[in-house]
DNA sequence: AAAAAACACAACCGCCTTCAC
DNA sequence: AGTGAAGGCGGTTGTGTTTTT
């Protein structure tokens, strides 16, 4: 057995934009009986909206603290940053963006600045890490900073992610300690914070040459993270270890770009060279 | 001035995760 | 432990507005 049912049936629902008259319901009853419990919401509140409905109206509009509009270069550029860091994980770039919602950054972004972006990319001439993509929300990696070339550099890896508090778990398509030495490499590290924490990191690679891949569970990356938070925003040098059988031993230093001040759950972001 | 095209953005949908029972 | 509702997120759509032809 579930919870109880909350949803209100969907027939006889109103659709569509918020009229100014639903928006103060939302917003009084919500004054009166604080956030949440959004399937019970319109029933109690005399709405005929689905729950669903009434939370985004909320977060995204009626909300107290929400900006609407003339997005500033500084945020502009930030968005950037962190798009090309995280990808469309919009409601992440919100977390960083104080009174912009994950649709309004979303929705600039597909209007408006992903387009920019693209011309930027496209105008110059071609060449650097044109090679490869970061898998799903991929983010935008051709005006990465490190600045690589397949030659020098043989594997592209993506995405690693991991919490302190996990095992190690590495997974692999293919990779080698060469590779790992000198990579363009982007990490996404989740972490539940603590000074000179041990971070275990999960690892999906991809090699641009034939090299053999390691077996399973062989290769194991350990950062060794003397947790001194650099300034928000700013990029701070890092140091690591990659361990592992077959010969996969290699130290590694990292630049970590700080989006936040430091705590459970904060997220940095570790780029490999 | 009118029609068509492009743009901007609010809202919806479906999927996945979390949590209460 | 299993089940199903609620919550949250990203992708997509619908529609009003602005610009171009």
């Amino acid at each position: 057995m579930g919870r109880k049912a909350c949803r209100p049936p969907k027939e006889g629902l109103n659709r569509g934009s918020w009229t100014a008259m639903e928006d103060d319901i939302l917003v009084s009853y919500i004054k009166k009986h604080g956030e949440g419990k959004w399937g019970c919401l319109p029933r109690k509140a005399g709405l005929k909206r689905c729950g669903k409905s009434c939370r985004l109206r909320w977060l995204n509009y009626l909300r107290p603290g929400i900006k609407r509009g003339n997005i500033s270069s500084d945020e502009e550029e930030l968005i950037i940053r962190l798009h090309r860091l995280l990808g469309n994980r919009w409601s992440l770039i919100a977390g960083r963006l104080p009174g912009r919602t994950d649709n309004e950054i979303k929705n600039y972004w597909n209007t408006t600045l992903g387009k920019k972006v693209a011309k930027t990319i496209s105008g110059p001439p071609k060449g650097g890490n044109a090679t490869g993509a970061v898998s799903g929300a991929a983010p935008d990696e051709s005006s990465a900073p490190p600045q690589w070339s397949p030659d020098a550099n043989p594997v592209r890896t993506k995405a690693l992610r991991c919490t302190a508090s996990r095992l190690p778990v590495v997974r692999h398509h293919h990779t080698c300690a060469a590779a790992l030495g000198a990579d363009h490499v982007r990490a996404g590290v989740e972490q539940t914070a603590a000074a000179a924490a041990v971070v275990e990191v999960e690892v999906e690679a991809q090699a641009q040459q034939d090299y053999p891949p390691p077996p399973e569970d062989e290769l194991s990356v350990g950062v060794d993270v003397d947790f001194d938070m650099g300034e928000l925003g700013s990029l701070s040098p890092w140091r690591g270890d990659v361990g592992g059988g077959a010969g996969l031993g290699a130290q590694f230093d990292l630049e970590a770009l700080m989006l936040g001040p430091g705590g459970d759950g904060d997220l940095h972001e570790f780029a490999w060279f």
